[in-house]
DNA sequence: GATCGTCTCCCCCGTGCGGGGGAGGCCCGT
DNA sequence: ACGGGCCTCCCCCGCACGGGGGAGACGATC
């Protein structure tokens, strides 16, 4: 018997996105979609799927609310996996308190996505930060650069935003790192908004976390 | 014999206290005093101190400069010790790795002050962030909190101040701290502000690479 | 009782930041 | 020769941020 899948996330793109990843596995099967977690409860109740992988932040009821909702009226909850772009969302952290059973990066590959469904499935739990670690930890303590460089193929930075990203880590401001780069402040800010947009970040210091937390900067 | 030291920092205030508290020591002699590190070397030819204290930002010749300039000119370069307001200072690495021998923080205890110059001379190489990872290794992995707490100590930031630059260090805006504190807005501010100057950190970017730095917050 | 530190909130104000656009030059692969 | 990705720079714009003040309330300390 395939796996069940319930897709809660309100934008229409990512469910869509999400289903044809998942479809296109054999044992997965997509039994539903919610743009809201507003109405996943009844949702739930009528199509009993294994897993739900739902967004956090979602207008009406978000991903926490959703979970904690989930877990209180149902005697045998689906597995939940959120779903989200930063991994760093503080929100995240509380929906795993919640009791969420692990999260994943939509900036994930498709390849992850299926693992993680079937992880989940199965009863483990899934954490991509732990995951990002592991990588880096693969690769040694000399190999930092390759851990490195192996995380920016994961968020698809450029060699340039790499670089800023790194330069934002030291707490330079735009208008140091473009005198850094010999480049102009407006480069600068383009390569910034890239970076936010690609790690999920509302602000320079969400991303200055998130490259502290995935490993691609290191403490000391 | 006593420990020679030359100040240089283009701070009168910051020289005064420093030759307050060195002079205080029977075993330390202030020979001198320079207001940029473009003077620092016919100073250091001159009055051939053991120890040099030096800022590192400096308006017409910076301390990495001046510390380049002293190790190449001289035969016999005196300790360098870089003294700054901001341990993530992007300059004290640079300073470092030019060739200093250490750095100490402003905002240090009198008694550190001296334990500094006293270990510099005598060879040591000294470098606080790494002085306060093994204060937090002291306390092991259980212990995280008293470790933290006993950061708090030595940035001297009171209790409401460590919870504000934990939540800052979660990616938190300004707003949501307050929500999460229940207090408004300009309260955050308040605290926001403190924990900026405590630190000598120019934005709340700067503090947030502080706490992990220091260990005040920790990956994962 | 007076003082100090902390937490709380308020004002004004400048500006760096980030979003949302667009655009030209470059190299590379097809 | 053309498209696509990347780097570069430009515009406008709103806003959160941070600095610099001040002030009241509370508890601890002296």
């Amino acid at each position: 018997m395939p796996v069940t899948v319930l897709l809660v996330d309100d934008e229409p793109l990512v469910r869509a996105g999400l289903r044809a990843v998942l479809e296109a596995q054999p044992d997965i099967e997509v039994v539903g979609e919610a743009a809201d977690g507003a109405a996943v409860i009844p949702l739930v109740r009528q199509v009993r799927p294994d897993v739900v992988a739902m967004d956090v932040r979602m207008p009406l009821l978000d991903g926490i609310e959703a979970t904690r909702a989930l877990l209180r009226t149902l005697d045998e909850p689906p597995k939940i996996l959120v779903v989200t772009t930063f991994e760093n969302d503080e929100y995240v952290y509380e929906a795993l308190r919640a009791g969420a059973d692990g999260f994943l990066l939509k900036r994930a590959r498709p390849a992850e996505i299926v693992h993680a469904v079937r992880l989940i499935a199965e009863g483990e739990s899934l954490l991509f930060p732990a995951s990002v670690r592991q990588l880096a930890a693969e690769y040694g303590e000399g190999g930092g650069n390759r851990a490195a460089r192996a995380l920016l193929e994961r968020a698809r930075l450029t060699e340039r935003e790499g670089e800023v990203l790194r330069l934002m880590a030291r707490g330079l401001s735009n208008a140091e790192i473009a005198a850094r780069l010999v480049v102009g402040t407006e480069t600068v800010k383009s390569h910034v908004s890239a970076v936010l947009a690609k790690l999920g970040a509302r602000d320079r210091t969400q991303a200055v976390i998130a490259a502290y937390e995935s490993g691609f900067v290191a403490p000391g």
